[in-house]
RNA sequence: UGUCCGGUGGUGUAAAGGUAGCACAAGGGUCUUUGGAGCCCUUUGUCAUGGUUCGAAUCCAUGCCGGACAGCCA
């Protein structure tokens, strides 16, 4: 969907803060986008910046990157980087003027609010539009004097957030907790106290400060939240808000030998920010009273964030989960994590799907909290949709049959003129080569076709694109039998502007010149698993589609030599290409990011 | 098992007590120098049973079905 003619999109979570901004609630709507970078992004969570970033750009409101990086056993500066850029890509030029940064290397300000103390860590004010997204994703500009800017990180608050768990010590709200692991969870199910749970203010606070000092070892001790060790919601079983981990963190090096859990963290993290919506997926949801005890029990005095939830995406023929996904990288069952077969949205980029396109995707599939599987049709319609409207249109032959125009002088050469894009005149035309050698597509001739096949066969005819009508006269065979070239005449006065050029044939297939046709690499993709749910039953790689990939030599107009990494190809009848990041002035490699539409393919197969 | 959340054509989503609509998919037609795109048409739905009401997808009750959670992961 191109931005400025898409239409509102209109949903729960956004009637929610279309109300509140009616109410005048808050000065300013302020979503965000927390990852935890131990893995590429994916498609699920290009639905989630679409809806936090989009609210932010409907709303007049500001949506924070930021790292939620409270587990320094999992997390890596390579995610850290990757989901700068993934986020920068599907934001560029539609909501980038939204994107709350801050300054490199703050953290949030000791400030009075209220009259009480307080941290607060909000937006680099000065950045605006494009400037930011730049600056993300490829450092400070060299010519740009202003300053250098990057995301949020969840663990730029261990400090703050080590005084509120002291605070919450304080108030008797949290207490440090000797039971190991496997004991914390069966007193939780159990409904049990700790023997722990009643230390005094006094010994908490000492034991709580060793702790932090690197005394304990991992997993000796933790802090624990003191709520009700009986509530329905097990979350709410006096969990755990820090545990000990003698672990190197991607940002704060060694600096920390406690880290704060999920819970504690987040609720904290969107307050500091002055984050006023906190958007999440359903498994979430149970943890919503949690989210909300820690903050009420803390005296804060700005206005709290409050969370709301949506079911996440469920894509067929895919897996969705980081688990599954690096395990798919780590076994080397793809090239990666932008292994164009991947449901990432590096994959997705690699493989020449726009950011259009996901967002159109996001918007077509809505926000609910009904947990169903979205079919990938809806996917392929919405790249599809926008490939059609801005490819340019180039003939080449995947499966190459040569063709000898017999009544066309040998050793000439005529140029004829092609339409880049029939959905936009503006696109121009470009010149293709003819000649008396030809290559056309196997599929597009048959010796013995069925009916309504309305391609070439012997004696038939079919119109050659943008140039001749043609007629078969003679089919050459191999020693094998196999058919190895055709010989054809052209009625040389059918071409556009000749007197012949309107007669109707019923086919039209595409073409290249043999003498000036380019091989190209050409890595034709299809869906990574054979079922709609692999991960359903069983071992999700059972059902991997072995014919996910094929590579192949194809023969392309010469005019694909000028291919340009950022543009689109529709392959004339076949499908749209996008150039691969190996490609290279002597070895051109596209991928094909998805087929047309083809009715034949289905008639014939339903026979 | 407990807690929480859901259930509208094949799929995804609208309808805030008043004509069940949209998109994708499927089928048909039209047009076509892409069997693409476009345009037109068609099929298919409120989980069940009661209740409230002039009127229920919507409110209430019960039942059924599905999902998430029950890590010192996020």
């Amino acid at each position: 969907m191109t931005p400025g003619q898409a239409p509102t999109p209109s949903d729960f979570i956004r009637d929610i803060v279309a109300q509140h901004v009616a109410e005048g609630r808050y000065p300013q709507i302020h979503t965000r986008f927390p990852p935890e970078p131990n893995g590429y992004l994916h498609i699920g969570h290009a639905k989630s910046i679409c809806l936090n970033f989009g609210i932010a750009r409907e709303f007049g409101g500001v949506c924070n990157l930021r790292m939620d990086d409270t587990n320094p056993a999992k997390e890596d500066v390579e995610y850290v980087d990757s989901i700068q850029e993934d986020v920068n890509w599907l934001i560029a030029g539609w909501a980038d003027d939204r994107l709350g940064l801050k300054l490199k290397g703050k953290t949030p300000d000791k400030i009075t609010s209220n009259g009480k103390p307080d941290f607060y860590l909000p937006p680099h004010r000065e950045h605006a539009g494009a400037q930011s997204a730049q600056l993300l994703a490829t450092g400070p500009d060299p010519q740009n004097t202003g300053p250098a800017l990057e995301p949020f990180y969840a663990s730029d608050y261990f400090g703050p957030l080590y005084e509120y768990a002291l605070a919450l010590i304080r108030k008797g709200k949290a207490y440090v907790c000797d039971l190991t692991p496997d004991e914390t969870d069966e007193y939780r199910r159990q409904a049990k106290e700790s023997p722990f749970r009643n230390r005094s203010v006094e010994e908490n606070l000492d034991l709580f400060t060793r702790m932090k000092q690197g005394e304990f070892p991992d997993g000796h001790r933790s802090l624990r939240a003191k709520i009700d060790v009986a509530a329905p919601n097990v979350w709410m079983r006096d969990p755990l808000l820090y545990r000990i981990r003698h672990a190197e963190h991607h940002h704060t090096g060694n600096q920390w030998c406690i880290y704060p859990m999920y819970d504690f963290a987040h609720c904290l993290s969107d307050y500091l920010e002055g984050i006023t919506h906190s958007i999440c997926t359903l498994e979430f949801e149970v943890h919503r009273p949690l989210y909300d005890w820690i903050l009420e029990n803390l005296d804060l005095p700005r206005p709290r964030p409050h969370q709301y939830e949506f079911a996440r995406l469920n894509l067929g023929y895919t897996v969705m989960s980081k688990r599954k996904l690096l395990q798919l990288v780590n076994e080397g069952l793809v090239a990666g994590w932008d292994d164009p077969r991947l449901p990432t949205i590096s994959g997705l980029r690699r493989r020449g799907v726009t950011p259009a396109a996901l967002r159109n995707f996001a918007y077509h599939i809505g926000i609910t909290k009904y947990n169903g599987l979205t079919d990938v049709a809806v996917l392929e319609f919405a790249i599809r949709e926008d490939l059609n409207r801005h490819a340019l249109r180039r003939l080449a032959v995947l499966r190459p049959l040569k063709v000898v125009i017999t009544n066309y002088p040998e050793g000439q050469t005529e140029t004829l003129a092609a339409v880049n894009n029939p959905e936009d005149a503006a696109a121009g035309k470009r010149q293709i080569p003819f000649s008396r050698e030809l290559f056309i597509e196997r599929d597009d001739f048959m010796e013995t076709p069925p009916p309504r096949f309305f391609r070439l066969k012997p004696g038939g005819e079919v119109r050659l694109k943008y140039a001749y009508i043609i007629q078969c006269q003679e089919v050459v065979k191999d020693a094998a039998g196999n058919i190895i070239e055709l010989r054809c005449t052209a009625d040389l006065d059918s071409k556009t502007g000749g007197a012949t050029a309107s007669r109707k044939v019923k086919g039209t297939i595409h073409w290249v010149s043999a003498a000036h046709a380019l091989d190209i690499e050409c890595r034709l993709y299809d869906r990574l698993f054979t079922v709609p749910e692999p991960d359903a039953t069983g071992d999700f790689k059972q059902h991997l589609n072995p014919h996910s990939l094929e590579v192949i030599t194809a023969k392309a107009e010469p005019s694909l030599r000028e291919a340009q990494p950022e543009a689109r190809y529709q392959f004339e009848r076949l499908a749209y290409f996008a150039l691969d990041k190996e490609s290279t002035p002597g070895k051109l490699v596209f991928n094909r990011t998805i087929t047309l539409k083809d009715t034949w393919a289905k008639q014939a197969q339903q026979g």
